[in-house]
This record gives structure tokens, C-alpha cells and sequence, in this order.
DNA sequence: TGTACATCAGTGAACGCGCGTTCACTGATGTAC
DNA sequence: TGTACATCAGTGAACGCGCGTTCACTGATGTAC
């Protein structure tokens, strides 16, 4: 027993996520760009060399930061996604988990929102490539779903990225909501983003009689 | 005559807009909070020093640059919203806007896409502040519109908003795809955009029969 | 179980570099008479 | 128009500082026999 990794594996990952924790709180004030090795490495209490240890620079530890911070949304989306409730009940409860994902885990939203366009082109990429799976998966959701009987497989992954877009825009309004402090703020920004996402909803059971055929022919 | 400036305060609104110009180049590559005054001094050709005489630092710079990024924008779509087409032109019209814009301006959305929750507070108010009173005048202009008719203001608001987000997000996508080089990229956005605008508007026209009403009772 | 050697996460001194900011300055432009 | 003085945009030397990166190292952990 006791082999599953070996104390000195076990302690080097200790140090790596000690890293990361910290990078990730250093963050909340600076962006990506700006956050310097030494930071990281003094808030850790380990010397600078040996961050070379566990990242070539601090944009792989970017990307190791975002895997994380969008890795746990996934796995919360995914839940809701498979729920059979009815569009009211689904939309209050999808705005539910984001608040409550907001709330747990503020800081890997504000990552997020700030380096999807930031400084760093990998993190940029990375962050990308999982919305991009986010949205595919959300797709994959919707096209199962009675409402989107004879949609067009485009039309669907474009409400998905709609939806998606939504979700990490109403996550990052929530957060400057309650960094605010503001009593009422975040409970406006949560009944806001509820009326959005139904007004979505009802045009998309309005798609296939009103919105498609016109403008552009199908194709493919 | 010729007193309109003096040649004195010609010369330093030639400098400072050489700084501000300075400064956005150098911003496509990076964000705001790891820009150096140095580099953008280099860039101009001034001495570090020279900075001082219009910046206290690159904050306030920062800021200036929100104000020429937004106000270009902000013409150009009031133009849009005074048009009186059809629903369907309008979309399409207001997505080649968007493109032309980014076609003109890319460094100005490179800026207030990543600035946006960059790392730099006064920046990032600056920037809230603009959409805001964006969004403001794009819900005047929707209320107008004879389909607004019953609708409450804050229903109206949210509307308003789900636009100005969708066109921020498309100006951001745009810009990646034309930087993709990929040939249709960025006509792919621009269909998604103009399908997802069109799905918002089936849903504006149903809200009243279908949105209202379920889940919260009208207040005020 | 005990011994001899290999591995490698973390150390600490040292480096050269570019940074933001200070300061007293220069000399063209502006103003008063 | 000409003279004497004031203003102030831009200069250039100097500063102390923290940065990323190199390197040879130490000593606990791992492995082979």
C-alpha cells in the first residue's frame, strides 16, 4: 500500500498546487501579464528557482489555472444540462449554480473573465478551446430536447454559444456585483440575466416558424 | 486669427496624441498593466520624462484611450438605431456596422475587449461606465420602436443590454477570426451574429405573450 | 534488514537589465509694456 | 515693432529596486542488490 505515488511525488505536488493557489489569489488584482514569478514564488515561501521545478514560465501556469477554474463549471453545467425540469425551471435553476459557482470559487471566474482576452496568447487559446467544448456539449444538450425537432445542427450550436456567452457573462457581472457591496446588486443582476435567458427561450420556440428561411437559404 | 491654440498647446496635443497612438499599438500584444511608460516613450521618440507632462501614469492614459476607443463606436451605432428599417435590415445592417468598425478600429476592440476586466480598476470603470450609458441609449431607441409597446422599462433595459453584449462579444470574435487569416472565419461570425440577433428579436416579439408574467409579478 | 549509489525538489548567491521616478536644466513660445 | 521677463514642454543624468535566469549545491527520497 501507501505507493500511490511516493512521498516525494506527493510533496512536489503539494508545492505545485501551493503555487497555483497562490498565482490565483495574486490575481484577483492583476492580470496574467503583470504577475511576476518572485510574487508567486515569495507568497508560496519557497525559493524563485524553484518555480523552474513545475512551470517553464508563468503563462504554463496560466494554462494549468485555467484547466482548473473551468474544469469544475463543466462538471456543474453538465449536471444541470441532463435534468429533465421544464425551460422556466431550468433557466432559475442554471442562474442558481452559476450564483452559487460565483460564490465558491470568485476567483477562478475573475481569471477567467480577465485573461479569455488577455495578454497571454496560450491562455487565450486554452481558455477558448474549453468554452469551445463547453458550447459543444451544451449543444449536444439542446439538439436532444423535444423543442429542437428539425433544427438545423448550426442553428442549434449557435443557441448553444448564445446560451454559453450568456452564462459567462452573467458569472462575471455577478462577481463585480458582489465585490460591490451593494445589497441589492448581485439579486439584480441574477433576475436580469433570468428575464435574458427567457427571452431567448421563447424565441427559440418561435425559431423554425419565424427566425429560419429568412435572409439566408439552407445549406449543406 | 490662428489663436485657436497658440503653437505652444498645438505641439503637446501632437505629443500626447503620439503617446496615446504609441500606446495602443504596443496594447495589441499585451494588457495595459504590464505596459511600460518607457516603451511608449521609446516608441514616440521622447525622452521617459516626457510622459509626466500628460499622464500622471499609464492608468490615466489608460482611461483617455477608453474615451477615443467607445466615442467612434458610440456614432456609429446611434446612426444605426435612428434608422427606421424593418427589423431584418436592421440586424443585417447593424452586424456590417460592427465589421466595418472592427475592419477600421481593430486596435480600439483589441483594447476594450481585454480591458475590459483587465487589471486596471479605473480602466475597467471607464469601460463600464461607456457601455453603460451605451446601453442607455440603445434601450431610448428601442423603446420608440411601435413593438415596445406595454413592455416596462426595466424589460426594456435587459433587452437593451442582451444587444450591447452580443455586439461587444461579436466585435471581439470578429477581431480573433480576422486575425485567424482563415479565410471564411470571420463570415462565419457574421452569420452566427446576424441568426443570433434574429433569434433575440423572435423572442422581443413573444416576450409579451410569453415572457411576462411567469415566475416574477411586475413591481413598481 | 543493511549498504551503496542515483535521483531530483528545493536552495541561495550572483548576474545583468530595464523599470519608474527625482531633479535641475534648456530653450522655444507667450505676454506685458 | 522691440525689449524684458514668465511659462512650461521636453531633456538627460542619476537613483535605487525588483525582476528573470544561471549555476553549482544539498540532502531527503528512491532503488538495486
Amino acid at each position: 500500500m501507501s505507493h500511490s505515488l511516493g512521498v516525494r511525488q506527493a510533496q512536489k505536488q503539494k508545492t505545485r498546487q501551493a503555487l497555483l493557489d497562490a498565482a490565483l489569489g495574486l490575481l484577483e488584482e492583476q492580470s496574467l501579464s503583470s504577475l511576476g514569478l518572485r510574487e508567486v514564488t515569495r507568497v508560496v515561501g519557497v525559493a524563485p528557482t524553484a518555480f523552474y521545478r513545475h512551470f517553464r514560465d508563468m503563462g504554463e501556469l496560466g494554462v494549468a489555472l485555467v484547466e482548473e477554474a473551468l474544469g469544475s463549471l463543466h462538471v456543474m453545467v453538465r449536471a444541470i444540462l441532463a435534468e429533465q425540469d421544464g425551460a422556466e425551471e431550468r433557466i432559475d435553476r442554471t442562474v442558481a449554480v452559476v450564483q452559487q459557482h460565483v460564490r465558491h470559487h470568485p476567483l477562478h471566474i475573475r481569471f477567467v473573465a480577465r485573461e479569455r482576452h488577455g495578454g497571454v496568447r496560450d491562455v487565450r487559446l486554452a481558455i477558448a478551446g474549453e468554452l469551445d467544448r463547453f458550447a459543444e456539449e451544451v449543444a449536444a444538450a439542446l439538439k436532444s430536447q423535444p423543442v429542437s425537432e428539425g433544427w438545423r445542427d448550426d442553428d442549434v450550436r449557435m443557441l448553444a454559444e448564445l446560451y454559453v456567452d450568456r452564462l459567462v457573462t452573467t458569472a462575471a457581472a455577478l462577481l463585480d456585483a458582489e465585490a460591490d457591496g451593494a445589497e441589492g446588486a448581485a439579486e439584480q443582476v441574477v433576475r436580469v440575466a433570468r428575464r435574458q435567458l427567457r427571452l431567448i427561450s421563447v424565441g427559440r420556440r418561435h425559431w423554425l416558424a419565424e427566425g429560419r428561411g429568412k435572409g439566408e437559404e439552407g445549406a449543406g
